[in-house]
DNA sequence: TAGATATGTTACAATATGTATCATATTTGA
DNA sequence: TCAAATATGATACATATTGTAACATATCTA
């Protein structure tokens, strides 16, 4: 009853559900799309879809993981430790929602998209922790790390859906700068820095 | 083939339909909720649902205005106006939260928390927008209110939720305290403040 | 090439949805 | 108080989706 998945035909039928799946995802929604409609895009039985996946929420988190393997790698190509303060990983969040654009405006406006956005918050939670480990201060107030990394992510994640949702209209790298300047000065005193003076930033139309 | 909102018997139908959903809503969580169990749990003939509500979102729809009138309320409550800062949003952000504590919960562990979570975030942007007009600034940096408010909120109702979610760790007024602590410096200096200097919050165990 | 494994075909039961029709109960206004 | 208006109940029906089963066929691997 278990399944190899090294075998090529079950590589084949999963790639193609979760192809077929973002298709139809993106042209009718996340409710609208039923296991049906994903084994007949992806040319198979649709007792085959029960045989991978128990349900439509299950296929998604496959999906999910793909998707968020492409940040991961990502997050390696401009991992050049050369940053004191966790810049990269709010770059990298505005880089990977500005590529899956399309994708986050669909899950976002029907159903699904808070799945994808706890787990990207969990994800980014976790990247950021481990940033923090690597600050240490005597000046550091006695704030949960979890909180302030809880906090800061929200915050971007937030902006960043904002900013999806309403079309992008402002440029990307001026709402990395909004989103680091926005948290940074409070972050960064909760980290114990007692002074942090990055010029405000600025939007030229 | 209207329906008279003031009529009694309406008022009864949808108060019990309400009052069902709720009620399932705690006990199988929001995607095994079917129209038929809320009208039975209502003692309510299935098609009487459908001449009320299109769908359970419709339904719930109606639920979360229900429940943000009691933050409405609360709010008006608290007006003193003798605060320059916004954190009175803060404060009725966590309150409201351990108030329904229960039914966040179980919103935010199933489905259908999205929905809450989004309608209380553009709840609370309006509020904090509000709030925004009346400072001003010289020093004010250009940088878009609605972006500081999404940042703001976001933030909060983030940490609100982990603090939910993780069966509220800490006493609501340490929360508060971070929350603010965390924010303030940044969104302050960019509503135009040069120093904000409250004190670390401390948790005493 | 033979055995193992994944997939296809067909069928079936169960459940939820959405709608229609007509009867009954409740409210409202004259 | 009574009659008209309106909300609800009872029943039925067509449809769609789900989840599972048994057996046949195609594909892979050693």
């Amino acid at each position: 009853m278990d399944i190899n998945l090294e075998d090529p035909r079950v590589k084949k039928t999963r790639k193609g559900l979760r192809t077929a799946f973002f298709t139809l995802l993106k042209k009718e929604g996340y409710d609208a799309v039923t296991i049906q409609g994903i084994a007949m895009e992806a040319d198979v039985a649709r007792i085959t879809f029960y045989r991978h996946y128990r349900d439509k929420e299950d296929l998604l988190t496959d999906c999910l993981n793909t998707l968020f393997d492409e940040i991961l790698d990502r997050a390696r190509l401009n991992d050049t430790d050369d940053e004191i303060i966790p810049e990269k990983p709010i770059r990298i969040l505005f880089e990977h929602l500005e590529a899956n654009e399309k994708l986050y405006k669909i899950l976002l406006s029907s159903r699904g998209g808070d799945l994808a956005v706890k787990r990207l918050q969990s994800y980014l939670v976790n990247k950021i922790l481990e940033t923090f480990d690597e600050i240490s201060s005597d000046n550091k107030p006695d704030i949960p790390n979890e909180l302030i990394a809880e906090h800061l992510v929200s915050a971007q994640i937030g902006l960043g859906i904002w900013w999806i949702e309403n079309d992008k209209p402002y440029p990307i790298d001026y709402m990395i700068d909004i989103a680091n300047w926005l948290s940074f000065a409070g972050i960064f005193r909760s980290l114990g820095y007692k002074q942090f003076d990055l010029p405000a930033p600025k939007h030229k139309e």
